[in-house]
DNA sequence: AAGGTGGCCAACCGCAGAGAT
DNA sequence: CATCTCTGCGGTTGGCCACCT
């Protein structure tokens, strides 16, 4: 931790003493913080006013809730952090007990990470849809369609729906260049540029990550309040702009850092799991009708050519 | 056993906005 | 209206610790 200094100006940084917090506490509850400018000398305490703040808000507050975040509170944070951004104060106002320090330091931490592993872009919160990125899985999603009991039929059939999978990510890259500069989270409205066309409706989320067995992420739902499965009510109007609520997450389940979960859980290479063969018609049906052309499916066939020879 | 590396987290820094003067 | 002061916020830093090589 931070060493002790002592500055030009006579006051002290860095860690706090238990001493310290003594009296911190004492003259708060004596006194309460009308002045933090005030505070330290009431306390007779050599640090400044902000230094005392920053302290009783993020580790002395009677209130603060310690231990480690429950799930419920790490999908709260993702979903708000879709919706508002880094607004850590904002978010931690709907995690009661939770400072926003602690909430920056786990999502600068951990959840980023958590999303990235599951495909999930942190900063947007959309699928990461580089080829860079997307062209590795698809040897292993090829043969994981091709093993099993799947009949020649499936087989082709989960092979198209490679093709058409790659042709969205296309898209969805397109698509992400066009509104950027507008937005950095954009509402999932925005992003559906051709209504009344085949892709009305059509956005990252819900053609690639909400497919059934995809990200195994429920279909989102628009509505003006959200319920968190903890019971907090969460109004789109207190969401600033960005305001459109899913009723789901948007996100998939969290993988947990644990390893016995990893084994268990959705796994990070999961992000291709194949979809359910056993059901025509295929994933991609309707979005991938609008691109059928031989001129694409030459380039696409080239695509796959060469992602089932990478290693 | 020792050094390297990465995760975690408390605390600081600097900026912006609100309110006071 | 301009300036100053204070507070709150988001970003960043740096030390501790556990794990790995």
């Amino acid at each position: 931790m931070m060493e002790t200094t002592i500055e030009e100006n006579g006051l002290k940084k860095g860690p706090w003493t238990p001493e310290e917090d003594g009296k911190l506490v004492d003259c708060i509850q004596k006194y309460g913080h009308g002045s933090w400018k005030e505070l330290p000398k009431l306390a007779g305490l050599n640090r400044c006013g902000k230094s005392c703040r920053l302290r009783w808000t993020n580790y002395l507050r009677p209130d603060i809730k310690r231990g480690a975040f429950t799930d419920d509170e790490e999908r709260v944070i993702i979903d708000l952090h879709a919706k508002i951004g880094n607004k850590w104060s904002a978010i931690a106002s709907y995690l009661p007990g939770r400072t926003d320090n602690e909430i920056k330091n786990l999502w600068n931490t951990r959840l980023k990470k958590k999303l990235l592993r599951n495909g999930i872009d942190p900063d947007t919160h959309m699928p990461t849809t580089h080829l860079n990125t997307f062209l590795p899985g698809l040897p292993q999603f090829l043969s994981c369609n091709s093993s099993g009991n799947h009949t020649w039929e499936n087989v082709v059939r989960s092979q198209v729906d490679a093709a058409r999978l790659a042709k969205i990510l296309l898209i969805g890259n397109i698509l992400q260049l066009l509104n950027a500069g507008t937005s950095p989270s954009l509402p999932m409205e925005t992003f559906s540029p051709m209504r009344g066309s085949q892709l009305e409706g059509f956005t990252p989320y819900n053609t690639l990550a909400c497919q059934p067995g995809f990200l195994d992420v429920p279909r989102p739902m628009l509505q003006n309040t959200m319920e968190t499965s903890s019971g907090m009510e969460i109004n789109s109007s207190e969401l600033g702009e960005s305001s459109m609520i899913y009723t789901d997450y948007a996100v998939p389940d969290l993988v947990s850092a644990s390893p016995e979960r990893l084994s268990t859980d959705r796994e990070p290479n999961n992000f291709l799991r194949p979809t359910d063969f056993s059901n025509p018609p295929t994933t991609f049906d309707g979005l991938g009708d609008l691109m059928d052309d031989e001129a694409s499916n030459y380039f696409w066939k080239q695509v796959l050519d060469q992602a089932s020879m990478s290693p």
